[in-house]
DNA sequence: GCAAAAGTGTTTCCGATACACCCATGA
DNA sequence: TCATGGGTGTATCGGAAACACTTTTGC
């Protein structure tokens, strides 16, 4: 079987964001020297161009199902890279070569960004990639291509959107105490929130409701556990 | 001189609005049955290839110049459009094996929304494309390929910036009364603002400042005039 | 009983809303 | 003098922010 025909002019990019305790992470994978081989030159987003015959939200859908064998994730489009020396960079040359076709190919790529329930996330040997890996979002290192660029913009779309809508939730286990979802937003955030005032204004929500459930084997009085309404 | 060489799998496509007294408005372009020829079979946004040495934006500016020798244009990416079949629909065929070397082949599309001051707006013969023409958003008709969804994204995009963010100026002349502004909140966002209301927000954000002179000409008390303080 | 996080209301402040009359001009 | 839009201030409402103590569990 021959592999998918791709069109070497466009790719799709995924920003996966995961939440971990108390750490907003983002998924990179190992940009390696070869195919079998194992040294690691840098780190990339997870993206590939796309087949010929796909569209972009399904190229996305495809990048994500085959890195973390996870299917009805949240994922949204949120910008397209087309700089002309994107691809340019001396450091990216050697991947280039012996991973594309067309290693001097034009390419613009689509932006996704994403969010994952960690606990949900099964690694996988993803055809077109090194091994993926959770990386905290402090301590991402200079990541190939403009990828920096493209995972900076992501997390600030990220921030925009857990402003305005109910995604935090999207992070988070199925089951989850307030104190948790309130970390999720301290940490995205960056700031600081009053326990009150965050509570009152998720129940004026409504989008949570609460489970019979209680949190177990905690040092202190356990929290109610919480679920979101899917409406 | 051979025309610059197109990339033939993307494109960008522009949502230029107009506002024009009491209107708003959307630069549309007449899709003819050839180069020469003057019979309109439909209309589209105005957009184009992307030459294979051009970024995106450049590519969004370098469409706006043609067509109405505009620069510096407030301009603004908002989605990437790639369905698998935007250019199949039968509608569409005519032009596609007229004008486009490759009618068949797989195009996406990078789309930007940009807003015009009307009064500084000349109509241009762009090289890449028909007649353009100022048609009110509500008499659009049906047009080419994907471009309804294209333009009513970026008609709810504008909706969303101007609540948002201060650009309702890049819509007006340089010297403008507080009614024209007020009456394109009105327009753009189709809901009545109060008069009294709308002045003191404006003077919150300080935004504007007045000039020394006044309206001229008109049937009753002349407005004082208004621009915006560019920083 | 102590450490650790859960849970719970009231007051204050500020921006958003509602609302009505006099003014300057051209005809 | 009249028709037309220009210009102005105050009172009220509602959501956002500030703030501290009691409760339940495991050790």
């Amino acid at each position: 079987m021959s592999p998918a025909p791709h069109n070497p002019n466009i790719s799709v990019d995924c920003v996966v964001f995961g939440f971990d305790q108390d750490e907003l992470k983002v998924l990179l994978i190992e940009q390696t020297r070869g195919p079998k081989e194992k040294v690691v030159i840098q780190y990339a987003l997870p993206g590939d161009l796309l087949f010929k015959n796909e569209g972009l939200d399904d190229a996305a859908e495809r990048v994500l199902y085959d890195l973390a064998s996870l299917k009805g994730i949240y994922l949204k489009q949120f910008h397209t890279f087309g700089d002309i020396d994107r691809l340019h960079a001396a450091k990216d040359q050697e991947w280039l070569q012996t991973f594309r076709e067309d290693p001097k190919a034009r390419v613009i790529t689509v932006a996704y960004y994403s969010l994952v329930k960690m606990d949900e996330y099964e690694p996988q040997a993803a055809s077109f990639a090194g091994k993926a890996e959770w990386v905290n979002i402090e301590e991402v290192p200079s990541l190939a291509f403009d990828h920096d660029a493209i995972l900076s913009m992501g997390l600030e779309r990220l921030r925009e959107e857990l402003e305005t809508k109910n995604i935090g939730f999207e992070l988070l286990p199925k089951k989850f105490t307030l104190s948790q979802l309130q970390r999720l937003y301290e940490i995205i955030l960056a700031k600081k929130l009053d326990k009150r005032n965050f509570r009152k204004k998720l129940k004026n929500m409504s989008a949570i409701k609460p489970l019979s459930e209680k949190q177990k084997g905690v040092l202190h009085k356990p929290a109610q556990l919480f679920t979101y309404k899917d409406d």
